[in-house]
DNA sequence: CATAATGTGTTCATTTTTGAATATTAAATG
DNA sequence: CATTTAATATTCAAAAATGAACACATTATG
């Protein structure tokens, strides 16, 4: 029995198509195909239903993958203490961190971690989703929220000073709010999907929902040209209205909360002296920045 | 990641050379010894020190080997499952039962299953060891003990009397033991490192050794022609003593236990047509047996 | 200390697996 | 109902994995 195509066949479970897992795996598409024909001949069973779109699981198929992906576990397991084993300092290390951190704190970062362990190779993977350190989506994680899996170590490096910023280029067209109530006038710019923003103020006590807001984007960097544009009144921490420039904050008696910075690793992984360098390197150049 | 060369890393350190593992996976020792190569470099680790006979595990490789294992134990059961989910009555069956059943029970019954359920191709191992059903050893065991592993279905099917037999050459020559009492006076022929008759003894009440059998033989072949030879006194089940002649039961006082006969299989196995056919089929043919 | 036994490493021809290109199919769409 | 789209199947040349044979190393053993 070959192990590898149980992979496959999980692969094709997960993505629906032979196309989708062909990309996933980096195999091509036919030998998706062959491997699960293989799979099937070889167990005497028929796991898809080759249907209109895609391959759904049939009935036999359905039994199986509680199994195929509890092999899968204990290989990302396998996978995960073998990393940890390795002591050798060259090699690649992906960090993830959301689309903003990526773009506006990491690069000087890591080109310090670049000079200063020229061995080390360094992937950086920016988006805005939780990733799983579980199946090393990525070694290192920064994230604005403590991660809630099991088996990770995590670390609070610093913290996002965030306040109400507006343009002036607003400020001349509506007005400058004088009070937070004054806000129920004022266009504001909020996420669309994302619901951070409603959730702080939840915590502050003022409620809402999001047709309060004018704009409505879950794209930062579009959220920024729209608070520069003077599209409304928005949120945004206060390094970084610094860094865009004709942006001024705004009522600082509405108190919002930091966002805290979290650094997080797998703990099998705490033993990988790549992994713990570029840790303590981390930890130490966010921690030292003033936000 | 290759899974494959995981299942060859578990197969040489349960093997302990290449060349075990090879004959185990059924693949060439180049080959396997390429895999644990390519494992290594792959991860960066050394997992074997190459050493004076066979390969040792380094200790990077024994951090690995439970979660390989984990691994394997997993993979089992998904080829358990789809094993049962088959509803394919051709193919192949293995049944294990000890060498004595083996050669003196089965072969007439399964020279009926072949021609009841031409479509399965038979195959019999013979052994006296309890063998792993979970690892597909076999789909079918039968025992002369009640099998201990779990999410096995097991059927009793029928006993086997057992009495005091010996020779009438040995009793020409050493005369007819009177009672239980006797027996110390006489040559017993007993089990080497089995431990089947003392147990057995110890049950009745009579305290025994090792030492007490003037001849000892954990091959039942060799213990009946030791019998028929007229070496000493031992035991063997009724139906073939009369099959081998030569042979007289004594002490009718001696009340044997009979010996239980199970039928087994794996849980996951009785939704397999082929399996539940022959498990029909063999727990009919035993059962209605005059044992 | 030669020899047998046992195990790993190497070479090369063969077999197997793979991917690029392409054909094919079926549903969705205008 | 033709067209687009998104998927699976097929073909064939190239790449990779494999095994047989053999070389080499080490340990028992007489």
């Amino acid at each position: 029995m070959d192990w590898n195509l149980i992979r496959t066949f999980l692969a094709v479970v997960d993505e629906g198509s032979l196309s989708g897992a062909s990309e996933k795996l980096g195999i091509s598409q036919p030998t998706v195909g062959r491997h699960i024909n293989e799979l099937e001949s070889s167990l005497g069973l028929t796991l898809f239903v080759r249907g209109r779109s895609g391959m759904a699981l049939s009935e036999a198929g359905l039994r199986l993958i509680d199994d195929a992906r509890a092999m899968a576990r204990e290989a990302e397991k396998f996978a995960l203490k073998a990393a940890g084993s390795s002591d050798n300092i060259k090699g690649n290390i992906r960090i993830t961190a959301s689309e903003v951190v990526s773009a506006y704190l990491l690069p000087p970062i890591l080109c310090q971690l670049q000079s200063a362990e020229p061995d080390i190779e360094i992937e950086l993977v920016a988006n805005n989703h939780a990733d799983n350190l579980l199946s090393r989506d990525a070694d290192i994680a920064i994230r604005m929220f403590r991660p809630t899996q099991n088996d990770l170590i995590t670390r609070k490096v610093n913290e996002l000073s965030v306040a109400t910023h507006a343009s002036r280029k607003y400020l001349d067209n509506f007005g400058h709010p004088k009070t937070i109530a004054d806000l129920s006038n004022h266009r504001l710019i909020g996420y669309d999907r994302d619901d951070l923003i409603l959730r702080s103020m939840t915590a502050l006590g003022i409620e809402g929902s999001r047709e309060m807001f004018a704009f409505r984007t879950d794209n930062h960097l579009i959220y920024w040209q729209l608070l520069k544009a003077g599209a409304g009144i928005g949120f945004c921490a206060n390094h970084l209205a610094k860094e865009l420039g004709d942006i001024e904050p705004l009522l600082p008696e509405l108190q919002i909360p930091n966002l805290p910075m979290w650094l997080t690793t797998h703990q099998e992984l705490r033993t990988n002296l790549r992994i713990r360098r570029c840790m303590d390197f981390l930890g130490e150049a966010l921690g030292k920045m003033h936000l």
